[in-house]
DNA sequence: CACGCCGCATAGCAGATGTTATATCGTCGG
DNA sequence: CCGACGATATAACATCTGCTATGCGGCGTG
């Protein structure tokens, strides 16, 4: 349905890694608790749907801002 | 815990009927299943804070575009 | 009328999320 | 060394969400 990287995990820590972001403020940034990064992280779940496309609206805004590779 | 309009399902039901779409294009739009714009309008759940913030995000786009009040 | 289609309401189940609490690890100041 | 603190990992429970199926009423078509 959607696409997603193969690896969301590592996905999640990269980006998050780029912005120098704790788990709980990029838990903020995209509106969601800080138990569901730290889940998305270690794998223990995967995003819904409007999870995914929040996380890729805040990717694309980032790099238009140059913040992110 | 989370602030949102007095009554959401109406919110909702008002939106969707502005915009004249069904409850199925609405939850394409925002990136959620029928179901779930469905168990909103007739009050069954309260959305997530992700939801609401997609909402938000939504009709504040949509007034910008003057399709809605 | 009989039929199919669309929009809506509802239900059940599995999985994702929010909240809260606990525990570990590294770091820094005392 | 020891205690405090931040960041992270994990767990349990309640709630929300996705998916599927079912039922109902309205509406146009044959």
């Amino acid at each position: 349905m959607i696409r997603q990287p193969e690896n969301f995990p590592e996905t999640v820590k990269e980006v998050r890694r780029q912005l120098a972001l704790s788990q709980e403020e990029l838990a903020h940034a995209l509106g969601v608790s800080f138990a569901t990064v730290n889940r998305w992280e270690n794998g223990k779940t995967i995003p819904s749907k409007l999870a995914q496309r929040q996380f890729e609206q805040f990717c694309a805004l980032k790099r238009k801002q140059g913040k992110l590779a």
